[in-house]
This record gives C-alpha cells, sequence and structure tokens, in this order.
DNA sequence: GATCCGTCATAGCG
DNA sequence: CCGCTATGACGGAT
C-alpha cells in the first residue's frame, strides 16, 4: 500500500531561493577566420552547407521543378547570389567582433563553445516579472541552472496562476462580447480574447520572463505543458512572438552582434518540414506569400541566421509543436516538447522549387517524454487499449456501464486490483432530510430554455449569471454554484447543467509507484472543464461518531482547500475586483463515507499545487449545507498527467485518505 | 457534417 | 513607422 500524498510536498516557501542565472554572453570565442579564406565551412565546420556540392534531400524531379520552374534565374543562380549576399553579411559581422572584442580568450574545455559561466549576482527575482508598462524585451541571454525543488515550485506555481489570469480573462472577454452581440451592437466580428486577455496582462506588467532572454528550460514550464493560444506562449515567455515561428535575440540587441534562437514552434506550415519527433528538419522563415505558399528564395537572415548561430554555438532551442487536435476550440493545440539541438544546416531545394534553409534539430537526450508522443500515444489507448498495452489493464470499465464513459482501471506495477472491487458510486447519496425543501417553485420556469440567462431563477440564484460560458467552462468559482435541475422547467438541453451529466472524459484509475492509486486522464482537459463529482454516502452526525469510533475514515468536505477562490480571480488585473462571496454558505460540517462505495475521485493524489479544484454545486435540492463536491480542471491538463486535489492536508496527515490506497 | 479556403482583424517586433 | 509573420475566428464552398 503505497501513500497517498501525492505529487509534490506539502509545504512549499513563499520567497524564491536565486538559482544560477548562467550568462551565455558576452564572453564568446568561435574561431575567426580570416576574411579571405571565408568560405561557407569556415563559418562552421559542423554544417553541411551545400552551396554548390549538389542538393541535398531533393528527389531528381524536385531538382527538374525547380531548373524548369525558375528560369533565366535558375535554382543554382539563385543559390549562388545567395550565397554571396551570406559572405558579406559575415565579412560585416565578423569585421564588427573583431574591432570590438578583439582580445576575448578562448575557453577550450567547454563542451558548448559559446557559454561561459560567469559571476551568478544576477537577482532571480528580476528574471521572472516585469512590472513596467510595455517593457522593451531584455537583450540579456540566459540559462537559468540549479533550480531547487522549492524554486521549481515556486516557478511552477508563477506560470499556473499566470495561466489561470489568463484563461479567465479571455473567457470574460468572450463571453462579455458573446452578451453584447446579443443586445445587436452592430459589429460583425467577434472579440478576440486571446488577444485581448494577453494585452490586458501586459498592460499590468504580467507577462513572464520579459525582462531575460532565457535559453533553456523556462522555469516553471514542464515538457508536455499544453497551450491552446499563440499569445499564450507569449505572456509566459517560451516563444516571444504573436505570429512568426522562429524567436530570436536579435543582432543589434546581441553582446556579439551575432542573433541567437531561443525557441521555435514547429506546426506543420512549411510544406518542407519533416518531423520525426526526435529529430525535426524544420524549415526556415519566410519566402512565402499571403498564402502561405512559396514564392521566393528564403534568405539567410532573421530566424534563420538566428537559428544558424545557434547551431554554431551549440546553444539549444524550446521546441513547441503545434498540431491540429479535436477538442480545443481553434482545433489546434501546442505542446512544449523540450530542448533540442541543430546540428546540421543547409540550403535546399523545396517542394516548390523555391530555395529553402533547412534545419536538423535533435532532441537533447534526459527528458521527460515528448508532449506530443504523449498526445499521439494517449489517442491510440483511447480507441485500442488492449492493442497498445496488451499488459496491465484489470478493468476496461470499473464503472460498470454507470457512468457515460468507461472508467479504466490499469496497474504494471504490482497485484493490487483493490479499485475494481468496490461498489461504483455514480452521484452522492445524501440523507433524506435535504430534499425536504423541495419542490414547486424552486427551479426556474424557462420553458424554452434559460438563454444568457435573463430571467431565470437559476441565474438569480447564482448572483444574476451562469456560472458556465456556452462551452460548459466554469467562469469563476464560488462558494457553491447553482445549476438547473429535475425542478426546473428548462430542457436537459439547458447549458446550466454542466456537471450533473457526469463524466465527459477518458479516465484511467493507475497503480503509481510515488502516489499509490492515482487518475489520469486520456483526453486533453481544458482550463474550467468539469471533470467529475466526488462522491460518496454523506453521513449524519450520528452516524459519522459511530464510523469515526470504528476507525474508519471519511472524508471531510471542509478540508478541502479552498481552491475555487483561485479560478477566476482578477484582483490582479482590475483593482476593484472582490473575491465572490455571494451565494454565501455555512461551512461545510458533514462527513462522507467512501469505505464502501467510492467512484474514480477519491483515489486523486495529493497536491499542494493541484490542477483540479473543487467546486460545491448544488441542483437536486436546496440545502446549502449539503452541496455536491464538483472537481474542474484549474489548467489545460495533458492526456496521461496525473490529477491533484488539494486536500488540505499537512505532510504527516496521509493517513485520513489512506483507504483509498 | 467535417474540412478547406478566403478574408479580416489583429499585435509584436525588427 | 512600416512591413512581415508557421494566428485565430468566421462564413461560405465542397
Amino acid at each position: 500500500m503505497g501513500s497517498v500524498v501525492g505529487l509534490e510536498d506539502v509545504n512549499f516557501p513563499t520567497e524564491p531561493k536565486t538559482p544560477t542565472p548562467t550568462m551565455i554572453f558576452p564572453k564568446i570565442e568561435p574561431k575567426l577566420e580570416p576574411l579571405d579564406e571565408f568560405t561557407p565551412q569556415s563559418i562552421n565546420p559542423n554544417s553541411n552547407f551545400s552551396y554548390n556540392s549538389g542538393f541535398r534531400n531533393t528527389t531528381p524531379q524536385q531538382q527538374q521543378n525547380a531548373t524548369s520552374s525558375q528560369t533565366p534565374s535558375s535554382i543554382e543562380a539563385g543559390v549562388h547570389s545567395e550565397y554571396n549576399r551570406i559572405s558579406e553579411l559575415f565579412q560585416t559581422a565578423f569585421a564588427q567582433r573583431l574591432q570590438r572584442d578583439g582580445d576575448v580568450e578562448a575557453n577550450e574545455d567547454s563542451g558548448c563553445r559559446a557559454i561561459v559561466p560567469v559571476s551568478n549576482d544576477s537577482q532571480v527575482s528580476d528574471i521572472v516579472i516585469t512590472r513596467r508598462k510595455y517593457e522593451k524585451r531584455s537583450s540579456e541571454l540566459v540559462r537559468v541552472t540549479d533550480l531547487k525543488p522549492e524554486d521549481e515550485r515556486y516557478f511552477r506555481d508563477l506560470i499556473r496562476k499566470t495561466r489561470m489570469l489568463y484563461d479567465s480573462l479571455r473567457i470574460f472577454v468572450n463571453l462579455e462580447d458573446e452578451n453584447n452581440q446579443h443586445l445587436g451592437s452592430g459589429r460583425q466580428t467577434r472579440a478576440r480574447g486571446d488577444l485581448k486577455a494577453s494585452q490586458m496582462m501586459r498592460e499590468h506588467g504580467l507577462w513572464l520572463n520579459r525582462d531575460k532572454r532565457t535559453v533553456g528550460p523556462i522555469p516553471g514550464v514542464l515538457v508536455g505543458d499544453l497551450f491552446l493560444y499563440r499569445m499564450e506562449l507569449c505572456v509566459v515567455g517560451l516563444h516571444g512572438t504573436p505570429q512568426a515561428g522562429i524567436d530570436y535575440l536579435p543582432a543589434n540587441q546581441s553582446s556579439n552582434g551575432e542573433p541567437i534562437a531561443t525557441s521555435v514552434i514547429a506546426s506543420g506550415g512549411y510544406e518542407d518540414d519533416e518531423d520525426a519527433g526526435d529529430v525535426i528538419i524544420y524549415t526556415g522563415q519566410g519566402g512565402q506569400d499571403k498564402n502561405s505558399r512559396q514564392v521566393v528564395h528564403q534568405k539567410l537572415e532573421g530566424g534563420n541566421l538566428a537559428l544558424e548561430r545557434s547551431m554554431y554555438y551549440g546553444v539549444e532551442v524550446r521546441v513547441i509543436r503545434g498540431f491540429k487536435y479535436v477538442g480545443s476550440s481553434s482545433g489546434k493545440v501546442y505542446v512544449y516538447d523540450g530542448l533540442y539541438r541543430i546540428t546540421e544546416f543547409w540550403f535546399d531545394v523545396g517542394k516548390s522549387g523555391f530555395g529553402v534553409y533547412k534545419y536538423k534539430l535533435v532532441r537533447i537526450e534526459n527528458q521527460p517524454d515528448m508532449g506530443s508522443a504523449v498526445l499521439r500515444f494517449a489517442e491510440s489507448l483511447r480507441t485500442r487499449p488492449l492493442e497498445v498495452r496488451p499488459m496491465g489493464y484489470i478493468s476496461l470499465d470499473i464503472s460498470r456501464k454507470k457512468e457515460n464513459v468507461p472508467v479504466f482501471l490499469f496497474n504494471d506495477i504490482d497485484n493490487e486490483r483493490d479499485p475494481a472491487c468496490y461498489d461504483y458510486l455514480l452521484k452522492t447519496v445524501f440523507p433524506p432530510y435535504v430534499y425536504q425543501h423541495v419542490g414547486n417553485g424552486s427551479g426556474c420556469e424557462c420553458t424554452d430554455g434559460c438563454g444568457n440567462g435573463t430571467n431565470c431563477f437559476c441565474a438569480m440564484k447564482n448572483g444574476g449569471q451562469f456560472a458556465y460560458d456556452t462551452n460548459g467552462i466554469l467562469l469563476r468559482g464560488k462558494p457553491v454554484i447553482f445549476e438547473c435541475g429535475p425542478h426546473c422547467s428548462c430542457p436537459p438541453t439547458c447549458w446550466n447543467r454542466v456537471s450533473q451529466k457526469g463524466v465527459r472524459n477518458r479516465f484511467e484509475v493507475f497503480r503509481s509507484r510515488e502516489t499509490g492509486w492515482g487518475v489520469r486522464s486520456l483526453d486533453l482537459l481544458l482550463a474550467g472543464s468539469f471533470i467529475c463529482e466526488y462522491t460518496g454516502v454523506v453521513l449524519t452526525q450520528e452516524q459519522a461518531q459511530i464510523f469515526t469510533m470504528n476507525g474508519d475514515s471519511l472524508i471531510y468536505p471542509s478540508h478541502f482547500a479552498e481552491r475555487w477562490t483561485e479560478w477566476g480571480d482578477l484582483s490582479r488585473i482590475d483593482s476593484n475586483y472582490v473575491r465572490p462571496a455571494y451565494p454565501s454558505i455555512p461551512p461545510l460540517d458533514f462527513a462522507m463515507d467512501v469505505s464502501r462505495m467510492r467512484n474514480l475521485a477519491c483515489y486523486m493524489s495529493h497536491s499542494s499545487s493541484p490542477n483540479v479544484l473543487v467546486q460545491p454545486v448544488l441542483y437536486d435540492h436546496n440545502s446549502v449545507s449539503f452541496p455536491h463536491l464538483m472537481l474542474f480542471a484549474m489548467e489545460n491538463i495533458p492526456p496521461l498527467r496525473e490529477l491533484s486535489i488539494d486536500y488540505g492536508m499537512a505532510d504527516d496527515c496521509t493517513g485520513k485518505l489512506a483507504i483509498c490506497n
């Protein structure tokens, strides 16, 4: 039997310790070649820059196309002129550098030639948050290293809070716009919540990682983290440009006058990309018309030059993959896949017949599994679990058809099969007296559906507005939420019935060495989306006493940390923001028995930095002291990542939920 | 009905 | 300040 304590220790510091930022520049020492011997090979001995030695990765047919589609300025002439241009570019850059720091010392023993550690007297608190309005991006290139576990937790929490705020703002802007459309503002296009949210956060200095240009990992961002919008990447500082695929420190800001790439987004926007996971053939930028067709040769400038320089100096780049994924609103997600090294680059003939730069990106070893691979793996698990993982499945539905969607039970570690042995409890069982005051007149009378909540009694109970948007995403955590229910006149399709409809995603209870049993999803869980109810049998005071005397463990809902307060909290943007206190409910003082009947929720692990929140909800009765405990995602949770709740436990209180291990 | 394409409103940055 | 960009949303066509 493992301990229930989940992902992380309970306590983490509010103040970060100082990690050591490692300066990449200014001290660099690439070998300087005499300018008259300047050749592509001397620019970079590692590169296979193929200037006139034929075409790489190009079929004869493509070459034919290339030459035939392009006369009289043949592809070869194009390459020649491009090469001349590059030579000029480098001559200028090297001349400038010679003039400036002709006496830099070589650093022979460093694995990465460009990287020379310097003093660690920078303040880490400056690394992350920018408080001034519209501050320009910094030109200081750093790599953050030596993060201690408490630092990791601090930055993780910072990223988490930042993303929560971004999502809240985005949803609010979209909803407000939708309401305005209802009123007939006459505007044709919808507001871009994704852009508005980032703008508001920028105005309040809430963008992260803007006062340093960070090479390598962004503190607090894990490999596999999911983003739904390009601007979200800008806000956390993972990738700084809203549209361009290559982010780099431009030459004029660089201490040695050369650009350095920091991150790339591979989303298949270029026909010549090849993506084999660990190895990417990445096409440089430029040369496309507005229809994304390659119409001229690419040039070795901007991001293309930066990638080449990053290769030369052995500087790693972050790779974010964007790809289609049903379930996200735009049909696309961005996944942080970790660090890659550029090992080769060359000028090639693209499918269009025009010259493109190509870069071979190789994933650095010993990193967590690629998020994009996990997504694909989860996809295959959803459709054919036994084929993909023939061993380990104990049950393909522990709910025995009670849930809309089967709940898997997986254990490839030991022989435990406990969760298969319990009665599956779909909904919490309340004592009969909570239903006393239910009856006619307790629900709304919106026969045609509740619309946007105008004149809906249930909306009024929530303070005039529904708690969800039209996609069923939780707008803001509240002391309690009133959903429409069996005593309402509205049809079951009413969108104020999100949590009572039960599980909609594919979940799996799994055995883990760290957390005993755990729960993970095979679907992407969007931030704010409903996960499941935390079910149990609610006990009367007397029953609870007997249970306690017998030594049985109970769930006390009042012990859950009130994480709902964090969801939709706009206080960092809106100084007038007040945390929702309405509708107010008395402290929850009931106990729940899960010793015989339970659902998947009680297998979720504890974390003090959880990705799931507990939100009280009422729909089938009006006793505010006995709400359903509904679980919602606090962030975009990638498939197969363990779900965690803040049980409000201290480190040494693992016994409380040991029954579920 | 899913998917593709054109169009438009965008915002950061070099 | 201007032009570029591996965006995102929508509406119409296939």
